[in-house]
DNA sequence: AGCACGCCGACT
DNA sequence: GTCGGCGTGCTC
């Protein structure tokens, strides 16, 4: 749902409990974190920080601390800060503190600090420690999480925590090692012993570290007799050769050593390093290190030292077309001195927007800034990495299957202000960019940008909270926008920027809508598979050496199982949904849980029918093709084969060498994917969203006929569409065949408009689940009875009613929805439900602000 | 969310 | 007589 530019600044919720000062004052936290690796923890007090042994009476810094936790509680709790801790705590730090009655240590975050409290500070409890040396987050991301708390309806630690990666939480790839360092005492003691060394050697006594690791015998030192005074008890007499071998190799050490290299370079044992320390002139201090070498493997991320202005890679850049020079050109004034903007670039597909974007962030990056490029999770391919490789020295690519390591690397590697470009999936919009510059959302409209668990984020939405709070444009690029983000661009929220035109003004491929209600269905062939005019189609292009794609949104063999004699149909026994039929695994297989069993022989129900398989998923369309082409090379691409991100880059680029004739699947092959010799792309069933029960049913049916029909036509060749569908004359499917969005938008708005849908105001949705349905039932009335109770002024509500997926796992889902014009009064009315109602033993209660799913 | 406190059943 | 069920309420 589009964010509402203007009431954004109003929403930050007012939050509870002790309102310590604004973190945005006290303390001046670096703007940035510095990277982690710079981080240490100094342990023997010998060498503690400065302040600790010069101001022991007047300790700078805040004495109170505002901490939230990972926990459903909308409160800011405060917290003295120890002297220890003083001056270095800071907003954005992670901090043990004791919490709950049995002052368990829990880890929350600093949002503020302040020299004073309204509370009685007496009865505060005390801060335990930093979590980590040096904050995890700055400012902006308080921010921004705060607002997301708000707007979201989750606590401000929920929020936080959402956008700490679990490896840099866990501090992947790094470990806890011990070093050891010269104390005060033990640098002055080195410090003559130079003296005393160069005097021996005839030399000039060296200004400052003269050794390097390996020079110098220790023998050296040994007879010589100091000029400086000498006590009977001056340890520089009392130091052995292999002491002060190792004391001079430390002196001399920029860095402090571990116990075997500093062993090792001083050519001593560790019991000469024992007696030392026993002394007191060497300290141990703790230091956290990476486990791997200092920079990461392979091709990830090269880390060179980030120079002031990166050369530009001499890549050959495709002449842009006059549309897409003139959307830069409206966006130039924005990526060349920052501000922010929302651009709702409007491009159909094959014209270009990807070149937009690239020669976008060229501009922001010239000027030493950085940029984020979200992209739905499908489409985050090696061909869509790679071309931003290209282009770019400098690029982190944030997978969902990196590891926690990697990930931990990349967000460090991104917080030094290492990287340039950040290309990743929803969760990217958090990156901990130093110099934001810009922000791309590509496929704006697609779903995976929601969060489906809490918080319940939309990355766009998020994404262009951030641009405002960053002071930085924000593009929203898609060939079927959200309607959300059309009408935002309608009201003059966003900047409408269209490009109408394919470059080298390909034409957009025909489409032909083939009515199945008049396919009779010919004998051995399963009705809804391929009708006669796809297969002559098929043949055609084949026949011309083209390529084919063909789009079915159902995996499986058969889709529902039914007994024709007493109209039983086979549903998962822990969900109510109907079990698919997966003939390759032989069993039948609940797409909601996952689980799978043997097909019972007879019908479970009435004992006597023989069962029915019905329905056509990928399995058997891929069957059915090889029966009809069998000289053809067929590969099937769905979750199913898909089990590795390998096997999809390789099938991917033997379909794009040509290995491949018929590439058939989900919807992963409806995305994004550019590829010149497809001449055919074929929908096998067009109305597989459409009848679903969700308010966006048509929406989603547009987008996806849309876009599947654009995966041709895009190279040399024409291409054409065919689109099987039983609803011809549904506008969903006659306005994506015309490739016609502004009338599908415009006779769908009045449709939402009336019913007061999004994107006319804003709802939100609640789900109640639990093993018990009268409970769970009874409990969401009762939640709805006191909201209305509260009729906040411009709240309607529906429901309670069962969810339409009734059961998932065994658990009871029934749903309910409140509306209103805007999110304000939503916020109101439901503020106080989290916190204060709580559900019954076993009941989990879901609130979900802009729902995109309604299942 | 945790976690502790509290008030009622089957065990040594 | 106690161990422990999870219902209730609080967490600076």
């Amino acid at each position: 749902m589009g964010v509402e530019g203007g009431d954004l600044g109003g929403l930050f919720p007012g939050w509870r409990g002790s309102r310590t000062s604004s973190h945005r004052r006290a303390g001046c936290p670096p703007r940035r974190p510095t990277p982690v690796s710079d981080s240490r923890h100094v342990k023997d007090p010998t060498v503690g920080r400065k302040e600790d042994h010069e101001e022991p009476s007047e300790v700078e810094g805040p004495a109170f601390a505002g901490v939230v936790f990972n926990r459903p509680l909308d409160t800011v709790f405060t917290y003295r800060v120890p002297t220890r801790l003083r001056g270095r705590l800071q907003p954005g730090h992670r901090v043990k503190a004791p919490l709950g009655r049995g002052n368990a240590a829990a880890i929350g975050y600093v949002v503020s600090t302040a020299e004073e409290t309204h509370l009685d500070a007496r009865r505060l409890k005390e801060i335990i420690e930093l979590v980590d040396d040096v904050p995890l987050i700055d400012t902006t991301m308080l921010d921004l999480t705060r607002w997301m708390a708000g707007y979201y309806l989750c606590s401000w630690g929920q929020a936080l925590d959402a956008v700490v990666p679990a490896g840099v939480k866990k501090q992947a790839g790094t470990r806890l090692r011990s070093l050891l360092t010269l104390t005060e005492t033990g640098r002055a003691l080195a410090e003559r012993l130079q003296v005393r060394e160069a005097l021996a050697n005839d030399q000039p006594p060296p200004t400052h570290r003269p050794r390097r690791r390996g020079s110098g015998p220790s023998t050296s030192i040994i007879d010589t007799s100091s000029s400086h005074q000498t006590t009977s008890e001056d340890p520089l007499l009392k130091v052995t050769p292999k002491q002060a071998a190792a004391l001079l190799t430390l002196a001399g050490s920029n860095e402090p050593l571990s116990l075997v290299d500093l062993c090792r370079l001083a050519e001593c044992g560790a019991s000469a390093i024992a007696a030392l320390k026993k002394s007191g002139y060497l300290a141990v201090v703790m230091r956290r290190g990476d486990t791997l070498g200092p920079s990461s493997e392979g091709d990830k991320v090269v880390v060179p030292p980030p120079s002031p202005d990166p050369p530009a890679n001499p890549v050959s850049r495709p002449l842009l077309t006059p549309e897409q020079t003139a959307t830069l050109e409206a966006m130039a004034p924005r990526l060349e001195s920052g501000g922010f903007a929302t651009f709702l670039l409007h491009g159909v597909t094959g014209s270009g927007k990807t070149e937009v974007y690239l020669s976008a962030i060229e501009r922001v990056v010239a000027r030493g800034r950085e940029a984020i490029v979200l992209v739905p999770e499908i489409s985050l391919t090696p061909q869509t990495i790679r071309r931003f490789r290209r282009r770019f020295d400098r690029v982190a690519v944030l997978h969902s299957h990196l590891g926690d390591a990697e990930r931990h690397r990349h967000w460090r590697d991104i917080a030094s202000g290492a990287i340039q470009v950040v290309v990743g999936a929803r969760s990217a919009i958090f990156a901990p960019t130093r110099k934001l510059g810009l922000i791309v959302i590509d496929e704006e409209h697609e779903t995976t940008f929601k969060q489906e668990t809490v918080p319940r984020y939309h990355a766009r939405d998020v994404a262009v909270k951030r641009g405002q709070l960053e002071g930085v444009p924000v593009i929203l690029g898609s060939a079927t926008p959200s309607l959300e983000s059309w009408r935002n661009a309608q009201l003059g929220r966003y900047t409408y920027l269209e490009m109408s035109n394919r470059v080298e003004s390909r034409p957009l491929p025909p489409v032909t809508i083939i009515d199945m209600r008049h396919e009779k269905p010919e004998p051995g062939r399963a009705p809804g598979g391929l009708s006669a005019p796809l297969r002559d189609a098929m043949r055609r292009a084949l026949n011309d050496d083209g390529q084919v794609i063909l789009l079915l949104n159902r995996r499986g063999f058969h889709t529902y199982i039914h007994c024709p004699r007493c109209g039983f149909v086979l549903k998962c026994d822990s969900c109510d949904v109907a079990l698919t039929h997966h003939k390759t695994r032989g069993k039948v297989v609940c797409h909601t849980c996952d689980a799978e069993r043997d097909p019972p022989p007879i019908c479970p129900e009435c004992q006597g029918g023989r069962l029915s398989y019905m329905g056509i998923g990928t399995e058997r369309l891929e069957r059915e093709v090889k029966a009809e082409f069998g000289d053809r090379v067929v590969r099937r691409m769905d979750s199913d084969t898909m089990r590795s991100s390998a096997s999809y880059e390789q099938v991917l680029n033997s379909f794009k060498e040509g290995k491949i004739d018929i590439l058939l699947g989900t919807q992963m092959i409806a995305k994004g994917l550019d590829f010149p010799n497809v001449t055919l792309v074929g929908v096998i069933n067009a109305d597989t969203a459409l009848h679903l029960p969700d308010f966006r049913a048509r929406e989603r049916t547009f987008q996806l006929v849309a876009q599947v029909a654009g995966r041709t036509g895009r190279g040399q060749r024409e291409g054409r569409v065919l689109v099987q569908t039983y609803s011809p004359d549904d506008p969903a499917i006659v306005h994506a065949s015309m490739h016609d969005y502004v009338h599908f938008v415009e006779q769908e708005l009045p449709e939402r408009s009336i019913r007061g849908y999004p994107p006319y105001g804003r709802i939100v949705r609640l789900v109640a689940r639990g093993p018990e349905e009268q409970v769970v039932r009874g409990f969401l009335e009762q939640v709805l009875e006191a909201i209305r109770r509260r009729a906040v002024p411009g709240v309607a509500s529906m429901g309670p009613a069962p969810a339409p997926v009734a059961k998932i796992r065994d658990l009871y889902r029934y749903h309910a929805q409140l509306r209103a014009d805007t999110a304000k009064p939503l916020h109101e009315a439901l503020r106080w439900v989290v916190g204060e109602i709580t559900p019954p033993s076993g009941v989990e209660l879901a609130i979900d602000v802009d729902p995109v799913s309604m299942l």
